[in-house]
DNA sequence: CGTTATTGTCTGATATTTCAGACAATATGT
DNA sequence: ACATATTGTCTGAAATATCAGACAATAACG
């Protein structure tokens, strides 16, 4: 095995695949980029048949197709294959197809350039949280988190702002229960989690100091579509020790910002 | 019809596919989505079927998967699908993963932010000229091109310069005849093309001025690679109407930024 | 209103793709 | 040097995904 610890991906669909079962080849690409995205670098092709659950002769086919669309590409002599250079071309397309999520993006650069912290645009995927899009910030103290990569919402001040919509027994429905456990074994007790959530819709922002990791103040602000929901939220994710007069004027700029965004009601 | 000039698609490998002959879905996907690039935007499933030259049915069923995993996603309320979240996740693992394109693009932003002009970064697909990704100017003489799209090499500064590798020969080779053709029907000359190659090679910069169109000034400088190839370039697209002076000043910044880019010989 | 084109969903049959397994050629470890 | 694991490539056969075409339901048009 090349490195770190590789999992079986359990698919949604056909839980144990019954043997002499076939998959279709458009399901294991899904997967398998999906996969990718989650183990964030390069995999060789044995790596990722064992991942997804592929035999390898199948998995060499298609890696190979995607190699020669340039939806995967080589990287290193030694067989990795990563994302390839359509995909930034796609994800390019996506982004700046939709004129709301331009100017985010606008917003995104100078909030960055302004003030030098690292600035992330936050929303959902299933029931999990994702960052969408960062800059980081520019300081020697420079927090770094991946965009994509799904984690518990009730670690996140984003995911108690994303959940507003919700009534007390639709969160505790949405949360998985393992989800409130802290990555250093802390357990969230869920009727903290609720009032959180909605004193954050009370307020319209939320602050979350040393929850996921002991190093980190996060503050989000909430971007509300035409309907006046929060599809996504805008954060600063900053050093803990920020002094507390920074850190009300960058909240005060968060939620400016967040508000110009957001789209008048319909 | 929904709208514009949709055209069948001729895939690389087989021409006309005989009847009864059938495509894997795999293949209809990757058509599927570089048709959906080089349309940039949204399409509705039954022009998708007649632009890749799939079957309705087929598309359906190809399209409703692609949307399930949010590499697709449904745009308007008309039936129309464009690229989803997932293609921007993967691409931004694609243009994050590697600390020499992230530094590309740090400049990119910072070059930008300085000068206000436009600015991309180039290279080649096949032996078409794409932007990779660019910085619109912030002015509002905003010349924007979109990233992605194949274009002719002659058209263009940074295809002078990105087949500097290459013999007289090699370059009569690899660009297609009617590549010489302009969009407003004048006609280059492949040798005075070559001639341009040669000096773009010797200058180490190219510029064209009112090439692709009447308005732009553009121009490239190489990014080499640890063998000292060029894989691919910055550039500027300016008013044509830039004073000397000015054009000068980005001209050295251009190459400066480009040289600091090149990776060291190997 | 009749005519024509489109959308989205189903169906059954067959051409094809996925799959298990074998293979030689390297790696890796003891 | 031996045993074990891995990589990349092929093969034949069985399971099935793709396909043509039909269908009702709207939409577009004169």
């Amino acid at each position: 095995m090349s490195d770190g610890a590789i999992g079986l991906i359990e698919t949604e669909a056909g839980a144990v695949p019954r043997n002499g079962e076939r998959r279709r080849g458009i399901d294991r690409v899904i997967v398998l980029l999906e996969a990718l995205l989650r183990h964030r670098a390069p995999m060789r092709v044995g790596d990722i048949a064992r991942m997804i659950g592929a035999p390898r002769s199948t998995t060499y086919e298609i890696v190979n197709s995607l190699l020669e669309a340039e939806m995967l590409e080589n990287v290193g002599t030694e067989g990795y294959v990563y994302f390839g250079r359509a995909m930034h071309l796609f994800g390019w397309a996506y982004s700046h197809h939709n004129a709301h999520y331009r100017r985010i993006i606008e917003t995104l650069d100078r909030m960055a350039a302004e003030t030098g912290e690292t600035v992330q645009l936050c929303g959902l995927r299933g029931n999990k949280y994702i960052v969408l899009d960062c800059r980081d910030s520019s300081g020697p103290f420079r927090i770094s988190s991946d965009v994509g990569v799904e984690v518990p919402i009730p670690w996140t001040a984003s995911g108690r702002l994303l959940l507003g919509h919700m009534s007390e027994e639709e969160v505790e429905d949405f949360i998985p229960p393992g989800d409130y456990k802290l990555p250093d074994g802390r357990v969230i007790a869920p009727a903290e989690f609720f009032s959180d959530v909605a004193l954050a819709r009370q307020q319209g922002f939320s602050e979350t100091a040393a929850l996921a990791d002991r190093f980190t103040w996060c503050m989000a602000a909430p971007i509300r579509d035409g309907h006046g929901a929060i599809n996504k939220t805008l954060c600063f994710v900053l050093p803990v020790d920020t002094p507390e007069a920074r850190r009300s004027e960058l909240l005060a700029l968060l939620c400016e910002r967040a508000r110009a965004l957001s789209l008048a009601g319909s």
